[in-house]
This record gives C-alpha cells, sequence and structure tokens, in this order.
DNA sequence: CTTTGGCACTGGTCTGGACCAGCTTGGGGG
DNA sequence: CCCCCAAGCTGGTCCAGACCAGTGCCAAAG
C-alpha cells in the first residue's frame, strides 16, 4: 500500500495496460471473457473483476452489459467556452457521431426543473430524450427540458438533429449565456440499460442552463456521458 | 435490471441513502463497520462492499484508508473562470481550508512536463507537492511544476501560502491565460496514500497550464480532487 | 510524566465455488 | 429463403469463509 502494492490486482492490471499500451488490443477491441482471463491469470474472478474495475475507473477499458470488455477509444475533447454542438464538435475531431432519439413529449415539471428554468409550479415542459453515438459506441444519454412558451409545435420536427440548428433556423433562438454544471458521479439506472452498461457505471454529468439572445432561460440539459468519453477542456482568455 | 433492480445491492444503496438523507447519519460522520452493516442487512462483506462502493461513485459517502466510511460533506464549486486560489475559493462558500507541503525541490523535468512548458530536454523543474483539506478532510492532492528562470528562490518561502499570492508579491508575476483539462480518473498510489484512502478510488484529474501577463508559460499544476469534494461549475458570458 | 508495546478493531485482499439473466449464434423448421 | 428457438456464451449477482495490514487506544514500562 505505502510504496509498492505488487498485490494480484495490480500486477494484473499493469499487465493489461501493458498489452492496450502496446497495441496488442485494439481501441473498441473486445477482452477475452472474465474466466479466460481469471484463468490465464491464475486467480479467481472476484480478484480479476476488481481489477477490470480499477482500469474501468481509469477510463482504459469499458463495459457492454452482458458482452463483454472493450478497450476504450480515445476520448473527445468538450469545451464548454465553444459554442457548438454535439455533431460538429465530433466532426470537427475526426469522428463519427449519431444521434437517436428515445422519446419526445410534454411531461409535468418537476420541481426543480420549475424552479432551474424559472416556471410557475404544475407546469409542463417538453421532454426530449435522447441517446448519441461516437464511431458508433453509445456515449451520451440526454434529457432536453425546454420552455413550452418559445417552442411551440417543436416535436413535430425531426429531432434526430441539433436542437442548436432547429432553434437557430425555426425560431430565431441563438444562445447566449451558458451555466454549465459537471459532477462525476454514476449513470442512473434508465441510463444506464439505454447506454447498454451496468447500472451504477461512473459518468460524468453535465448540467446546462441555456438562456437565449434575449437573456430568457429557454432550456436546461442534463447530459451523462460514459466518463472515459471525454475531457473537459477550457481556455481562460485574457 | 431493465426496470426494476430489487437486488440486494439496490436495497442497501437505497436504506442507506435514506439514512443520510433524513440527516440520521450526519455529514462527516462514520458508518458503522462492513461486518456490522453486512449482519444488518444479512448478507456478504462482498455484497455490502458493492453497495459501499455504488455510493462511493455517487459521491455519497468516501472512505478513509483502514479506518472506515464516512458520509461525504457537500461539495466545493469549482468556477476554473473566476481567478481565484484554493484558499480564497474555500472560504467564500464558508467552508476552512488547510494546505501542507509534502515536498519541495529541483527534479528532472519528465519528457511531457518539458513539452508542456516548453522546456529545453534535460532541464530541471522546481516540483512542490501539496496536499490541502477542506474542514480537516483531505481533498486534494497537489503537484506544481515551474518553470525554474522565472522563480529562483522560491524554495526558501512559506510554501503552505497560496502560490499565486507568491507570485505576485515577490516576482511581481500575475496569471494570464490559463488551460484547464479536467479527466475523470482514479488516485494514482502516490495521491491515494497522501489522501490516505484506498488507491483506485475514484478522482478528477484537473491540468492547469498557466501563462502569466506577457504570455509566458510559467507553470504547470496537476491536480487531483477527491471526485466527491467538488462540482465543476462555469458561467459562459454573451 | 512520556514512551512504548500489545491488542482489538477497521478495511484490504483473496479463495472457490454457485446460480441467474441477457446476448449471440447456428441449426432446424416453415 | 427467412424466421425462430434452443444452446452456449457472456457478464451480473451472491454466498461463506480466510488471512493480511494499518489505526487507535490503553495499559504497562521507563
Amino acid at each position: 500500500m505505502r510504496d509498492e502494492a505488487p498485490r494480484a490486482v495490480t500486477a494484473i492490471c499493469r499487465s493489461l495496460q501493458e498489452q492496450i499500451a502496446h497495441g496488442l488490443l485494439q481501441p473498441s477491441g473486445q477482452l477475452p471473457s472474465e474466466r479466460k482471463l481469471s484463468e490465464l491469470f491464475d486467480t479467481t474472478r472476484i480478484t480479476l473483476r476488481e481489477a477490470l474495475g480499477q482500469l474501468e475507473s481509469q477510463g482504459l477499458i469499458y463495459r457492454e452489459d452482458r458482452r463483454g470488455w472493450f478497450v476504450s477509444p480515445p476520448r473527445i475533447a468538450y469545451n464548454p467556452l465553444v459554442r457548438s454542438h454535439f455533431h460538429a464538435m465530433v466532426q470537427e475531431q475526426g469522428r463519427t457521431p449519431a444521434t437517436e432519439v428515445l422519446s419526445a413529449r410534454l411531461v409535468p415539471a418537476a420541481a426543480d426543473m420549475c424552479a432551474r428554468l424559472g416556471l410557475p409550479a404544475l407546469s409542463g415542459v417538453i421532454q426530449i430524450r435522447r441517446a448519441r453515438r461516437i464511431d458508433g459506441r453509445l456515449v451520451l444519454y440526454v434529457e432536453h427540458y425546454l420552455n413550452p412558451s418559445y417552442f411551440s409545435g417543436i416535436l413535430d420536427f425531426d429531432l434526430t438533429r441539433s436542437l442548436t440548428e432547429l432553434y437557430a433556423s425555426e425560431y430565431d433562438i441563438h444562445y447566449g449565456r451558458v451555466r454549465f454544471d459537471m459532477v462525476p458521479t454514476v449513470l442512473h439506472p434508465e441510463a444506464a440499460s439505454t447506454l447498454r452498461t451496468a447500472p451504477g457505471s461512473p459518468a460524468l454529468r453535465i448540467t446546462r442552463l441555456n438562456r437565449d439572445q434575449h437573456d430568457r432561460l429557454i432550456d436546461c440539459d442534463v447530459e451523462y456521458w460514459r466518463h472515459d468519453a471525454i475531457h473537459v477542456c477550457v481556455e481562460v482568455p485574457e
């Protein structure tokens, strides 16, 4: 513990890290099954899973529920100061984005959402739930909550598009001030099953509270990122 | 898994969450021992530890190595756009900061640090390692790397002070542009033992690359935060 | 009085099984 | 030809122990 930690778990981690670093396991490539690995390292599945869990926390590997373990692809740079949307951001970094809509409807607003969007009690909000991929891998579960007074009829549009572009082209609404909140947490069960991963997987929750060019609160996004999919990058000028 | 997950682990999590939410367990208060809890919930220590691990990932509880589990205090807001230093930031939020210096010396610069700071190969850099507390709790392990040409003699000052203030008062150097990189990862063994926690605990690594008022690269900080100690908060104007 | 050594207690690590549940695949039936 | 279903694969969950190692406290020694 103090300095050396030649524990079995550490040894397994190092061995796998080395294999990955030397490219013997390709990004998005699958690892052998837990049972095979535990046999290979001459240990128990519990111990082996402990090691896999560490590598998962480091962001080196990730799991897909009941499917296996895979090597994590490189992270995407996420810069809150750059006004960009998911598709543009991903494409600029040479990767392939994809979006699917899970649901889109008017729902009663939860109390905290009323407070955040400045809505009266018992309001309705437009909720849009989406999942997004990078190079085919599910990395992001988002819930958008729109103030319905600014976006009537938006549910009739193609919601796999960027909402930013939709706001601009159809409603002449552009983002103004934005407030980000980022906190490391876990995926809730809903998000976990959407991203086809185990519940309780580590995640980065990014909450965005958006205002338009007139400084009106227009919507709020709650994003759950696989924690190994991004790194947040902020350039502060002056 | 799909919708319901009335697994033992989930039940234990919910039960503990409820106790914490209702204030039956105070912030910084200690939980009963793993053995007692596993007896209480009529389960194995393995299963119980699985549940504790989930709550740890959520940031609800944290552990101190071989000492026990405790309820996490509220998070500190960390705003990269506000030019503030640790002590000021913590105090403004009504909490009590503390700093201790672990080591401070001139060391050979690692290759990646040369690249980041724009130093020639085989340079020396001033390395300062510190640990910082909020309300007595160890939450942050930092390594500072200073370009030695700008800070001769700095090792003779009291380094528990804010470096920001030291730069300003003794060297007339003020921060200019800053680049932040944030990535969820784990504590490396060194940081883990300093923070008296288990190696492999989840953490948020924040790397700062700082320039001065003349746009010269002056230093680079590598911060390892306990992942439940902060939430990053960015206000984007416009 | 201070120091030290022991001990009870904490989590940390590990063994070696077991059964459950979803995914994938391939063969057989329509 | 396609579709469907069963078998075999994967990880997910759980049991019942064991021993190791650092912490913290208190009693005994100096």
